[in-house]
DNA sequence: ACCTGAACACCGTTCAAGT
DNA sequence: ACCTGAACACCGTTCAAGT
């Protein structure tokens, strides 16, 4: 990429990952363009799609929770590994207003720009879910696509205002349900042994 | 009402319906003057906000909801009364593509036109939550405002293209959650009694 | 009373013209 | 190679002018 190039790329992802986080994931490209002092058809060159602009703003986002699945599907307990991990993936998924509509739009289509991500992060998910189930922890009538379809709930839940005071306590109501034979306080205190009576 | 009056917003009210029903409730409301052969300025006469014209189209869906609670609240088990219209309402709010989070938002905002219509939802689906949770079917950690949460997630899940193959499962998983002592096989089954063995 | 449609300030997307 | 911004086809919303 020529050194122009480069720069303009930069700036237009750093002016975007504010405007995004002021206006949501539908945001003005316009005013992007506008705040980055670029002209429209610069930002259409580098980002032709706004899936393709979302998911450069969330690569290192979804990277990290890859990873993370990574290391936790080792972890001592499979039932507060996949508990852990649905609560980041739920984060990620909130990371910018909006971004989990497109999330889940772009897990059928395999043209999206977050596409991969999507199936990366869903592909991640099924496998701690289903260590849980095999140590039965997990309820087994369930699959990865509804461990993702949990998550993408739980992140629209935590993007409406009138909601978003629940989003935390619907988390553990929602895990609990997951989860075989646990409280859902149980769930939000990550299973700290009980106060001795 | 004027003759001239009264035959417009009749008109315009079902030619919304068809063109809600086909774009969803973001639907270009010049879209709708222009099929009902009526100027703009008529239909915001009629309808002064999107809202207003939502509540039009779904004045006759929150009624029949209220009634059925009504039913319901003096029906044999509590437990099978607040999963039955749990189903019900979820209906109501997938009426129309994107109608949920018209919902959501108008709770929180009073002088929203389908205010009054959520307010009286969520009230009924407190007093059946509130039955079953007197009687030990329903766990008591959650209120109505956390049912209206779940409905909402639920009507949004199902309006997603990609999820909504799960969402009738996932209705179980979630009613589940709230009840005490059942499956998510039994709320599926509404209670049937188990085959003999 | 009620209706009309132009006017205004926005969009997303494309693409000829420039450097 | 890359950038610019006008052009096009849309929005929602308001409001002067008409009947």
């Amino acid at each position: 990429m020529r050194a122009d190039a480069r720069k303009n790329y930069d700036h237009l992802l750093a002016v975007a990952r504010d405007v995004v986080t002021e206006q949501g994931a539908d945001a003005s490209l316009r005013d992007v363009a506008r705040r980055a002092g670029v002209g429209l058809g610069t930002l259409y060159r580098h980002f032709p799609t706004r899936e393709a602009l979302l998911e450069a703003l969330l690569r290192a986002s979804f990277d990290e929770l890859t990873a993370r699945a990574g290391g936790l599907e080792t972890s001592g307990s499979s039932d507060d590994a996949l508990v852990s991990w649905l609560r980041e993936a739920v984060a990620v998924a909130r990371n910018y207003r909006g971004v989990v509509a497109a999330m889940v739009a772009a897990i059928a289509d395999p043209d999206s720009a977050l596409h991969a991500s999507c199936v990366k992060m869903r592909a991640a998910g099924t496998r701690l879910l289903a260590r849980a189930q095999a140590e039965g922890m997990a309820r087994t009538d369930i699959d990865g696509a509804d461990l993702f379809a949990l998550i993408g709930a739980l992140a629209w839940l935590g993007d409406q205002p009138s909601l978003a005071p629940r989003a935390d306590h619907l988390f553990g109501v929602i895990a609990s349900a997951i989860l075989t034979n646990r409280g859902s306080s149980d769930v939000r205190r990550e299973r700290r042994p009980p106060a001795r009576r």
